[in-house]
Formats: structure tokens, C-alpha cells, sequence
DNA sequence: CAGTATCCTTGCGGATACTG
DNA sequence: CAGTATCCGCAAGGATACTG
């Protein structure tokens, strides 16, 4: 689960991912997309999704050398969920930039002596859905 | 994109989405559907999902007082796109198990003076799929 | 039960300088 | 161009103890 959350995990991770949605860019162009990483984090993160097999590094014989970074069939599978997180995040962060409306009070009921004991979970809907 | 991204951060984040995804569940139920978080992290990683709107925290006015987590439709939005990196990220994870395959090298062409220029990217395809 | 309060460590990411 | 090498600060998490 953590595990493979961690795929997107790391800071400018899921920018690099979406600078290489329509197509290989070179180190020097990922660094112009994102004018605020430094060289450091950026062979990092590369080099972590590289290792993921989230994308490919290719060096090209040009003078000066230049290396190409792609997404790999899996990689690109990543950005329909990417898209879907994005969209969820941008309705939440509105709700937030207008005051957050309704904030629920409902009179729960008082005096029961217990709380009701609920089973310890072993499946969740969604593990159905994953078969 | 990062501050989107940044609603499932934090160590056990998705874990705790995912506990919820069947339906309300209480500070100590979640506790023991991870054994190994302690309280200071449940409760830092509750208060901040609440804060982004992804959960609600309800006090049942039981005797002992019990405190019920439950994802709000928004919060629920999320689950999809969850499933969806979970899915590909256990494939990601099976091909490191199984010896990773085809370590590609094609003979890309030299001698090229210089490298191609693109241009700097302002728009890429996942902008238009969000309009 | 559902948390706070404190302390302490690790490591991620930024800054800066240098290289084949 | 496409990186490596160091150093550093700070915040996220873990461990442990205590509370209404």
C-alpha cells in the first residue's frame, strides 16, 4: 500500500512525471520546466523513478552529449490516477480558499452505555475491487 | 500539482484513507488495523485529512466517549485514483521481484552536431484533458 | 477511550562548488 | 551539457510517559 504510494513519493516527483506526459524531455529541460529544483534533486528523483521503472534514461551520442528521459508503459499508466488525485485536490483547496462552509454539528445520541463493536477488518471494498 | 499530490502525504496516509474506505471506524479500531502507528501519528495524520476536508471527526456521546473518522464524499473522490497507483504499482513491484527484463540498449545514432531543440512546454496533454 | 506532551533521531531537500 | 561532491538545517516520525 505505503509501498507503492512511495512511487509518486518525494517532492517534485509528480511534477517530473507530468513534464513527461507528452513525450521524452532532456535533463536541461526538466530543469527550465522547474526553474527552482537544483541539479541534485533532479538526478535524484530521476534516478529513483528510474530504478521504479517509471521511466527510461537514454543518452544520446550528440556532441555535447544529451540524455533523454521517458516514461515507460507503466510510468504513463500513472497519469490518469495522477489526473483523478489533481482534480479531487483542486475542488478541496477551492473549499478552502472560499471559507469552508457548514461546519456540521448533529446531536448525536447520549447515554448509551457501550459503543458498538464492529468486526477488525480483514477485506475492504476495495480489495474486492482490485480482483 | 505538488499541493494536490500533498493531500495524500505523510507517512500512513493512505493507509488510514484506505481503512475508511468501508465505512466509519474509531481512534482505537484504527489503531489496531495498524499496529505499529502510535498515537501521536493517528492523531497528526487524522487532524491534518480533516483539515483538508478529506475526512470528518465525529464525538459519539458514549460512555467512554468514542470518536468516530469518516471520509467525506470528496474524501471518497480519492479511492478511484488510489486504486488505480496501487495497481500499478504492484505490477512496478512484482517486475523488481522477477529479475528485471530487457535492459534496453538500442545504438542511437552520433555524431549529430547538436541535440534537437523543443520548445518549453507550456500547456501538456493532461492540461487539456482537465478543461 | 482518545488523546497530549517531550525528547530525540533520521534523512530529505536546499545551497554551493566542482567535473568529464 | 549533465551531472557529482559536501555541508547543513529543519521538520517528520518514532519512543515513552502522562491525562480527562
Amino acid at each position: 500500500m505505503s509501498k507503492c504510494m512511495a512511487l509518486l513519493s518525494g517532492l517534485w516527483t509528480p511534477e517530473l512525471v507530468w513534464c513527461l506526459s507528452n513525450g521524452p524531455r532532456r535533463f536541461s529541460e526538466l530543469r527550465r520546466d522547474n526553474p527552482t529544483i537544483t541539479a541534485k534533486v533532479l538526478t535524484g528523483r530521476l534516478r529513483d523513478l528510474e530504478a521504479r521503472g517509471v521511466l527510461e534514461r537514454n543518452v544520446l551520442a550528440t556532441s555535447p552529449p544529451s540524455v533523454e528521459y521517458a516514461l515507460t508503459s507503466l510510468g504513463r499508466e500513472l497519469l490518469p490516477a495522477i489526473t483523478s488525485i489533481v482534480e479531487v485536490g483542486s475542488r478541496l483547496l477551492l473549499r478552502e480558499a472560499s471559507g469552508k462552509a457548514s461546519e456540521g454539528v448533529q446531536p448525536e445520541q447520549a447515554n448509551m452505555r457501550t459503543a458498538p463493536k464492529r468486526p477488525s477488518q480483514q477485506r475492504t471494498d476495495l480489495d474486492a475491487q482490485m480482483e
